[in-house]
RNA sequence: CGGGACGUGGCGCAGCUUGGUUAGCGCGCAGCGUUCGGGACGCUGAGGUCGCGGGUUCAAAUCCCGCCGUCCCGACCA
């Protein structure tokens, strides 16, 4: 057997990467267009990806003291109006509908962008006490924001996503907050989507509209171009303002509330494609992978042994498939499931059955290996946390020999260097950030000199700005 | 909205310049058989208002006009 030594069935990442991402998307059924420009629709595998991701945040969410609720979809527009900030930057992509029940309405409503003014005109009826507060909400849901250049998973005009939005009694508390949410998300994309983003402040210019401060997580693709994965924004008092968010404190005076808000998309999945994914398709890190391990019945004689083997990762707790389509080539179905990302896979023929063992193979190295049948379960166990880990030594490694230090605009203008630059702010500033704009680069977000993640007080000047292109 | 291209079975394309039999090809799909340890092969078969509307003509996928849509490049973005 010739391992591993076929045809490219999809466009090789070196040859045209954004080519390769829509080939791994399509032969990898994760998702394709829908029929409005900008749609798209989520495959059953793509869409797995996405609940297992949920099912993690989720819980993460939870685990932090929030708690789920549902808004409404349609928003009056003059909500938008009253945040200054928070209208000029959604106007341009807001989704308006004009007609309903037949005929013109008499105020149009607009298609949520984003749920703040909805939130907080309920904020504002529910909080009327300290005692209220911190009211700490989340809501899944679908939100529209008409995109002009949209890509799957990065940029459509209808996204899905959770937000979260809290109100709290002081701008320490509501600091606090939007600092423990970076983190939360950094948990989940470090820990289960083995993914090493950088974590920072956006500078003024990226700021979220309408918010005082806006925390980033940003990943770096393999192509060398960084991908915001998820914020979380102060909004100090200024939504607190437009809807009236008050409470009396324990003086019994009236004060205005300090708000959070913060979300994760599907985008999460195209990084997870750009992070992992290797010429062969995708690579999923075993925690959000939707089937772990994939067993391949080779032939029909050894159907049975392999349901058996499929029982018995199953028992050993693994997200097992069994494989018994041999109407299919071999050949044919160990590509496909690989160009899935499925972590391992277990290949089960006559000449292992004999020898009472089986074909591992790792889909992150390609290795393959023979393993006794005794004890198989536990093996894959190991094996799926092994993956798990090099998954993420492997996109971290990345990360760090893509990163170099520069000082000054040049140090991107010269270079036109993929991945990150750190430049010093104070070399940069507002025009340097400006300057390098027009060359397509972005001040991504703003970092500690120790790598930490400056504090909400923390000036800019003294901070080191992470320069790169960006999605 | 500015610049460029393209709409032909599910997908990718050819045919159009020079109008003329039954609109082809690859992949995919269905049935049968041979295969099966890295995207197998053979045979048979299904599937098309040639984007839409109008015009020219004996005759239009092909020429003309209008419309609609899509994709790529620029200004905004989880």
């Amino acid at each position: 057997m010739a391992p591993m030594s076929k045809q490219p069935v999809l466009t090789p990442q070196s040859e045209d990467f954004p080519r390769w991402y829509q080939d791994v998307i399509a032969k990898a059924e994760l998702a394709e267009n829908g029929p409005v420009r900008g749609t798209m629709t989520i495959r059953p595998w793509g869409y797995a990806i996405w609940e297992r991701i949920q099912a993690d945040l989720d819980s993460r969410i939870k685990e932090t003291g929030h708690e789920n609720a549902y808004f409404p979809l349609f928003i009056p527009m003059p909500f938008f109006e009253r945040e200054a900030d928070h209208v000029e930057g959604f106007s341009p992509e807001l989704a308006v509908v004009t007609h309903g029940g037949g005929a013109e309405l008499g105020e149009p409503v607009a298609v949520r962008p984003t749920s703040e003014t909805v939130i907080g005109d309920c904020m504002s009826r529910w909080i009327q006490s300290h005692r209220d507060l911190p009211l700490l909400l989340n809501q899944w849901a679908n939100v529209v924001r008409w995109e002009l250049r949209p890509r799957l998973f990065l940029r459509t005009s209808e996204f899905l996503w959770q937000e979260g939005h809290t109100a709290h009694a002081s701008r320490e508390e509501a600091v606090e907050e939007t600092l423990r949410m970076h983190r939360v998300y950094y948990d989940l994309m470090h820990d289960t989507l083995a993914m090493n983003p950088v974590l920072g402040r956006k500078t003024a210019a990226e700021r979220f509209a309408g918010a005082e401060l806006t925390y980033t997580l940003e990943g770096l693709m393999r192509d060398g171009k960084a991908l915001q994965m998820g914020t979380s924004h102060y909004l100090g008092q200024n939504f607190a303002r437009a809807f009236d968010i008050t409470f009396s404190d324990t003086d019994g005076q009236l004060a205005h509330c300090h708000t959070t808000s913060w979300g994760v998309s599907t985008r999460v999945v195209g990084s997870l494609i750009m992070t992992h994914g290797d010429d062969r398709g995708l690579r999923l890190p075993p925690r959000v992978a939707p089937v772990q391990a994939v067993v391949i019945a080779i032939r029909d004689e050894v159907a049975a042994d392999a349901r058996e083997l499929h029982a018995e990762l199953e028992a050993a707790g693994v997200r097992s498939r069994l494989d018994d389509d041999t109407h299919t080539g071999f050949g044919r179905r160990a590509t496909d499931w690989e160009i899935k990302g499925v972590p391992v896979r277990l290949e089960l023929g006559p000449r292992d059955v004999e020898q009472a063992a089986v074909t591992v193979v790792r889909r992150d190295t390609g290795e393959k290996a023979s393993h006794p049948r005794s004890g198989i379960g536990a093996a894959v166990v190991r094996l799926l946390d092994d993956v798990q880990a090099s998954l993420l030594a492997e996109t971290t490694a990345r990360r760090d020999a893509e990163t170099r230090d520069g000082d000054g605009p040049d140090a991107v203008l010269d270079g036109g260097a993929d991945g990150f630059t750190r430049i010093a702010w104070s070399s940069l500033g507002e025009a340097g950030e400006a300057t390098i704009a027009e060359a397509g680069y972005t001040v991504r977000c703003l970092v500690s000199p120790d790598g930490g993640v400056p504090g909400a007080d923390t000036p800019d000047d003294g901070l080191v700005a992470y320069v790169a292109r960006a999605y």
